[in-house]
Order: structure tokens, then C-alpha cells, then sequence
DNA sequence: CGTCGTATTGAAAGGATTCAATTCCTGTGG
DNA sequence: CCACAGGAATTGAATCCTTTCAATACGACG
């Protein structure tokens, strides 16, 4: 059922997805691609390349440094968009690998361009998904601006738990984690050695544990009063449901609530 | 005149504005305000704020964490909107702060609809405008993340000229630069005494100077060189010129080139 | 059973912060 | 014209966080 698809999901946080627009996503859903872990979807540098749509499993954007070191720019997980910026521009600015097995949807630039010619609010509803990307972009610079590497790898994880319950494949106490300490240092700008350590001294105290691919929040209150995570954070980019439809086709604006699923 | 003013020259690099996009352009122009410096244009969690184009002087868009300490996200100069995202969410994730006095446009989500609205073009132009500011962000999460403290404010103020070279307020050789010390620690995640003296080890080491709200490259090579700044990093963000127009209006997509003014 | 990638730990070195104090500038008012 | 106030810049010293290097342990796999 496409209307069930992460990515069908989330859009519908914005707005109610009419026949045509299934059908259009639909189109895209059947160009799926798999992919190994570990493969590059999408290479610095390289031109023309496609944008997907995550499906299934993780990957993550990167971006690689002259001196070898490589900073993650984002973890992506079931109904992300991939290099969506990537064809817009000349080349890619960043990589993107999957980091599990993986299947993915390519998207055409004349599919982004049949979606903005859909509706006005077909567009608004992408432009808001972008913008949802950018604001997880802002939180994850604040992070590595301003707080500890303990704050950091605890909102790290908790932002990957509320994402990943957004799209039900997490139950907000733990959850299966195929990152290695070598990504999780490479997003928050730490060392492996020493996430390693502060794994441990968050695991001593009692407020979390990551071991053996499953992060579970031992006490999940105390974890995001430490890492001041903004609960309301993604409520706070819920659509304001008031934009004006001077060319409105089939979509209609949704009224209030999101995951009132 | 409406096409001269800097973000009619941003959005000319992907597509010709035709006159009715203009004329749209002008009423937002109409709606200009001024601001003090220091006086907040946008505050977190403030619901239905605005959007604006800055025309004049210079914000910053920045976080404030419950600690006290703040991140600035971004720097913005003439020809940047402001709170795009504000006005798509419920409320705003982020401050905007005049760093100058400034004079900047206010954009009503009605006039972003009726953009939308104006053609396909138009509406991936404005998809494009903000992606290559994310691409920006994107750039300052590697710093913040990978490179030293002098790596970081090298690469700050060179992005910094090359974004007021676009719109010609920089010789690429130096610029006047209202920023502080302190405003800079904010923006690159360091202390201010530490900005302090890694801008003295700039000056002395002969790469550059900063001093009495001016930026000199004394060694434009050499400095890029030592920040690994990627000069073709906004080349790369050139439209592709290639989104086929399944409902063309009245905008054409523009022939390549992009600074050729 | 050996191998390779990941996880773990220790010790030393380095980078950046904090706190505290001083100097420099610039605008204001006498 | 000068003194003064307040913000910004500058500097020093001690401390703390993180990295680097080096070595070991662990676990899945062929």
C-alpha cells in the first residue's frame, strides 16, 4: 500500500494525499533499487546524480575531508529522502552509503518536477519535508557546537528514537542500532576512542546502554533532562495548516494533529 | 529596480525572472521594514512569525541552548531570507537577530504560495535558493565538527567574502566585517578568548588579519590552502539547467553560467 | 583455528575553556 | 577638549575535555 509508506507517512503529516498523488509516488516506488552495505548511493562530486527515497534499512550522509577524516552530516533511516539537493545542483556536495542493506527509490528530476506542477501544496508539502531535514541539520549543529560528547551521543540517539517511532519501528525504550562507534564519532565530531569511554560512563550511570547493536534507555527521563532533549521539537515543525490555496487542485490541507495515528 | 536587488540576482542565476515574477517581487519589496541592530526579527517558539529577504546590514539566525550559551547557525547578508522555515512550522526553531542595523522585506506565506503558484520554475528556484543554504550549513557542520579552531574561522570568513563578492560587496581581497569576537565564537563553536587568540596566530603566521571591523587576506593562496576551502563549493550548487517544465508559464529556465553578470 | 573488524582500556600530549585581569576604543556628557 | 563609562579585545594561568598512540580483548566468520 503506498499511502502506508514511510515516506507517504510523512507527507501526510501535511497534507491528505489524494488518488493522483499516490499514484505518482507510486510510479516512484516501483524504480526500487537495493543496495549492499557499505555501497555509496551517491558520490561527491558526481554529476547527474539521482535522489532516492529510503525504504528500508539505514544510510547516511557524508562528507569527506582532504586529510581523511570524513564528518556524517546526517543518519537516514525508512522514509527519508536522499540527495535530494544533489539534483538540483551541478554535482553532489556529499556522500551518501548505505550502511545496511538497504532498498531505496530512485526519484527523477521529472518526477520532483511533475510533483511541484501536482498542486501548490504538493510543493508546499515538500518544501516542508525539506525543511523538517534542515531543522534536524540545525539541532545536530547546535550539538556539536555547544555540547558535551555525553549530551551529544544522548541526543543523538534520542533524536534517532523519535524518528524512528515516527515511523513505528521503535518503541521509544530501545531499539536495534546497526551503528559502529567509528559513525557515531564520525556524526558527533568525537573520536571512536572516546565514544567508547563515554558509552561506558553513560551505561555506569545508569541512564543508558548501547551494546550489541541495541540502544536501550535505562532511564529515559533522567537521559533527556541530561542531553536537554526538546521533546516538542518535532511537534514544533508540524504545519500550521493555514497556508492559502490560490490554485488548489485535488490535495486538501489537512486539519490539525500529527501523530495522532 | 526590482531585478537588481539581491535576491532577484540570486534567483536569476537559476532562472529568468519574467515580469509578472518581478512585479510579484516588488510587492514583497514593498513591504520593507527596518530594524535596529541587535533586535530580534524572529524568537524560538514564537508562532506565525514571518519570513523576510534581508536588503540591508547584517542577522545572524541562531539557538539559544538552557545552559545560557547560544549557537549561531548562520550569517546572513543582502539577498538572504530569513525564518523560511518559521512560517512553514508551527512555531520557529531559532532565533533572528539584526547583528546590524538592517532593512529586510517581509515575506507573508501567502506570497510564498502565490510564488508556488506562479509556475514550476518558480517554485524550484525558490527549492533551490534554500538548498543551497542548507549546502551552507551543511559546510559549517563539517567545521564544527572536523576542523581545528583556525581552520574554522579561516573558512567562515572566506565563505563569508565570496557570498558578499555575489552580490558585490567584497573584492575577495578584504571586506568589512561587523561581527565581534564573540559573535564568531558563537557562530564556530568556541570561546571568545579563544578566537582572540587564534586570530592573533592568523595575523602573525601572515594568512590574515582581522582588526577594527575589517577582514584582510594577506595571503588569499595560502589562506585557502590552510582552510581547505573549496572554491568551486558554490560553483557546484549551479543549477543543473536541466528540470524539464511539464507546465511552463511564463519564466525560462536560463542558459548556464552563473556569475557572468 | 586464524583473521578481521569492532570494542575497550591506559597513558601522554594537545587543544580549548574558564576565570580573572588589563588594555583598547568609542561614544557621551561635563 | 577631556574625563568617564561600557563594550570589545587581549593576555595569562590553571583546568578540563578530547585526541592520539599503542595495546589488548572480543566476536563473527570462513
Amino acid at each position: 500500500m503506498v499511502q502506508n509508506s514511510p515516506f507517504a507517512r510523512k507527507l501526510s503529516a501535511y497534507l491528505e494525499l489524494s488518488g493522483p498523488d499516490l499514484a505518482a509516488l507510486s510510479d516512484v516506488y516501483d524504480r526500487r533499487r537495493k543496495f549492499p552495505a557499505g555501497q555509496d548511493l551517491i558520490s561527491q562530486g558526481q554529476e547527474n546524480s539521482s535522489a532516492f527515497i529510503l525504504m528500508k534499512g539505514w544510510a547516511c550522509s557524508y562528507v569527506l575531508l582532504e586529510d581523511g577524516s570524513r564528518q556524517i552530516v546526517a543518519f537516514h533511516i525508512a522514509g527519508d529522502t536522499l540527495g535530494l539537493r544533489s539534483i538540483l545542483f551541478r554535482g553532489s556536495d556529499h556522500n551518501v552509503e548505505a550502511i545496511t542493506n538497504i532498498e531505496a527509490s530512485e526519484v527523477l528530476i521529472s518526477d520532483l518536477a511533475s510533483a511541484f506542477g501536482r498542486s501548490t501544496e504538493m510543493a508546499t508539502a515538500i518544501l516542508w519535508s525539506a525543511s523538517r531535514d534542515v531543522s534536524a541539520l540545525v539541532a545536530n549543529l547546535v550539538g556539536l557546537g555547544r555540547r558535551s560528547a555525553a549530551e551529544r551521543i544522548a541526543h543523538c540517539l534520542l533524536e534517532l528514537a523519535t524518528r524512528l517511532h515516527e515511523v513505528d519501528l521503535c518503541d521509544m525504550h530501545s531499539f536495534d542500532c546497526p551503528l559502529s562507534q567509528y559513525q557515531l564519532a564520525d556524526a558527533l565530531g568525537l573520536s571512536a576512542v572516546h565514544v567508547n569511554r563515554v558509552l561506558r560512563e553513560l551505561r555506569e550511570s545508569g541512564l543508558m546502554t548501547f551494546q550489541k547493536r541495541r540502544v536501550t534507555f535505562d532511564d529515559f527521563d533522567g537521559l533527556v533532562a541530561f542531553a536537554q532533549f526538546d521533546r516538542t521539537y518535532l511537534k514544533d515543525t508540524l504545519p500550521k495548516n493555514r497556508f492559502p490555496s490560490p490554485k488548489s487542485n485535488h490535495s486538501v490541507i489537512r486539519p490539525l494533529q500529527y501523530q495522532a495515528r
